[in-house]
DNA sequence: TCGGTTTACTGAATCGGTTTACTGAATCGG
DNA sequence: CCGATTCAGTAAACCGATTCAGTAAACCGA
């Protein structure tokens, strides 16, 4: 079998007490030809440590415990399980993946496999920006949510700043010389609950338009309405949106989209309208999907979600969490804008200024 | 702190021993009312068991490493390690995370953090399909690769059959009428090796060459190497290769794509040349992208990596590894072809034939 | 009534480490 | 030269389960 801490006491002829504190560093009072005789025997009998033996009696298990909400369909997961990964791994931290999915038995018996194997902490994360009820099971240790905020801010949690990223998508529309922009949001709407549930419309989409709206007013632009629509947040959604939206006289010189799918959509439509993108009209997307933005022609301009920085900092936090308990903080990560190439100024400015 | 099982067996009067055989199932010999009352105990308290003493004890973690060589820069990762989780979690076990990277000695760290945490068996996967070397840490402990096999298929793996897969898309072409079809490669080399290392050029790009050759042959169609090409597997890199096969009087009037990123880079190549998708050119992928195969128009037919299902029997073969110890097997996963609207019988159908 | 089985349980060892309290020897101050 | 420290290291308890060997009581047949 393998090879155990008593074993490596032996060959060095002290007990295994003092093999322990060798190599835990802690061999204050040992004489360093002692210490060199354990490190020659570990070294030699090529002994790693049983860390289920070590956490059992530290009652650290070093390993933490990540919940998701599904983890296939979107490819975001990824990048958020990475950055989380990567800090853990910094750390001697190892990820115990656990999904829970619409069914709530089953997740909470998730839930608790994690907490059996008694993870250090839980990370929370779901795959859409969501305010969502904590699990109970949670309340009692370390956790942080992930793309996702408790309706209280009660828990540590990180989340896009879709506020932000939205502005800044407006804004560079406006410097650009548009004034009529068309806004596609998603049609809020049968997501399905589950374990974790939706409070209110997701989150990401109250945001996008309140920035919508709030650029324009702070140009002095006059709100349209008509302006304005919802979809399905796919790309034949974006595309009977677009189709529109723009099949009119006054049809906007810049669409802003509530995903890079739909803005596919809109590429679509736009051709099939016969305008070209950028000259007869701008496109910006969001989530900076890069199988799509780079796909479609032209690669399309589009506002970053954060994922790895939040998996990163989540995990940051969690780790934080098990030293000292500090207030519970909600941090809104930015999404930059990633500028590529379907936004240019406007072929006939509106002359509505 | 947390409820013991010597909690348990205090409140319902009996010691730890029986407590421990009545919530494990082996209460042969223990009677009715005892039984209850240790039931009773155990829900009143809310008892879990510490999977940590228990894993310990019984010398089994019920947790399987998965150790991949890089989450973040494809939306592969996702499907099979919800594949895997699916199945560990039906048999209750765990999924322990670890990722490798290029940097050798950082991988086998994360490998070693696996093993140091007793995982019964590790399943070592990879994002694109490859032959790799199976690291010596791996081989003490079952191991089954996903996504990957061993230069000498000395141990359990999953791969796509990629040539099924490939003869599947070429036979739908022909089958529409096709007989002039451009092969767009990818162009093998600078895949950075990593702790784990290609052996050969990419098992997928041989694979669907053979294939492409096979099936024009058993049809009788002549070889024309002008009409196969590599490139970098980007969309600009399909831009470039599929301008180069259609912009000449001899075009082929199909195109079977490496895969589905290069393939929305044809379908730009032909909207410059002024051809209509599938009207004057059929296009096939490869990878059933779905964000990329419904963001383009139109929606584009491409064979599917099935990395679901790979994952799932991954997991399957690594949990019946702990029990029997079967012979290594390497499975072939089929491929299915996904039709969406890229393929058209040919306009012109060329002569020949 | 008595030896032998069964029944129904328990004590204690064990998994592989960590940590505390303690001890024998060396050292030191006076 | 003696009692008090310091030094270097060890025995044993402990983490929270599982499991084997053992035992007291009940039962059983002759």
């Amino acid at each position: 079998m393998r090879v155990r801490l008593s074993d490596v006491a032996a060959m060095a002829d002290v007990s295994s007490a003092t093999a322990s504190m060798v190599l835990n560093g802690k061999a204050g009072a040992i004489r360093p030809d002692t210490i060199d005789r354990v490190l020659v025997a570990a070294e030699a009998l090529g002994y790693r440590p049983n860390a289920l033996a070590r956490s059992l009696r530290s009652q650290q298990s070093h390993t933490i415990g990540f919940l998701s909400d599904d983890v296939v369909t979107t490819p975001y997961a990824g990048a958020m399980i990475l950055g989380a990964q990567e800090v853990a791994d910094k750390h001697g931290f190892a990820l115990l993946l656990a999904n829970v999915d619409s069914d709530q038995e089953a997740s909470r018996h998730s839930l608790e496999a994690l907490l059996d194997r008694q993870v250090d902490a839980v990370i929370c994360a779901t795959m859409y920006h969501r305010i969502i009820e904590v699990p109970a099971q949670l309340t009692n240790s370390p956790a942080v949510l992930l793309n996702a905020r408790s309706d209280d801010n009660s828990v540590t949690a990180v989340v896009p700043d879709d506020y932000a990223g939205a502005e800044a998508a407006m804004e560079h529309l406006v410097a650009m010389g548009h004034r009529r922009i068309g806004f596609i949001n998603d049609r809020a709407g049968n997501r399905r609950p589950g374990f974790i549930i939706d409070q209110t419309s997701p989150p990401a989409a109250v945001e996008r338009e309140q920035a919508y709206h709030d650029v324009l007013r702070r140009h002095g632009i006059d709100r349209d309405d008509t302006l304005q629509t919802r979809a399905p947040s796919d790309p034949t959604g974006g595309r009977v949106a677009a189709t529109a939206l723009l099949d009119r006289p006054d049809r906007p010189t810049a669409l802003f989209c509530y995903n890079d799918r739909m803005a596919a959509g809109a590429y679509v439509a736009a051709r099939h309208l016969g305008l070209a993108i950028p000259e007869d009209l701008s496109v910006v997307g969001f989530d900076n999907q890069v199988l799509i933005a780079e796909a479609i022609d032209p690669p399309l301009t589009t506002v970053q979600l954060p994922h790895l920085e939040m998996g990163r900092w989540a995990m940051e936090q969690a780790l934080t969490l098990l030293d000292e308990n500090a207030e519970p903080r909600v941090r809104r990560m930015p999404c930059p804008l990633v500028e590529r190439e379907s936004v240019a100024p406007p072929n006939h400015p509106s002359a509505d200024t």
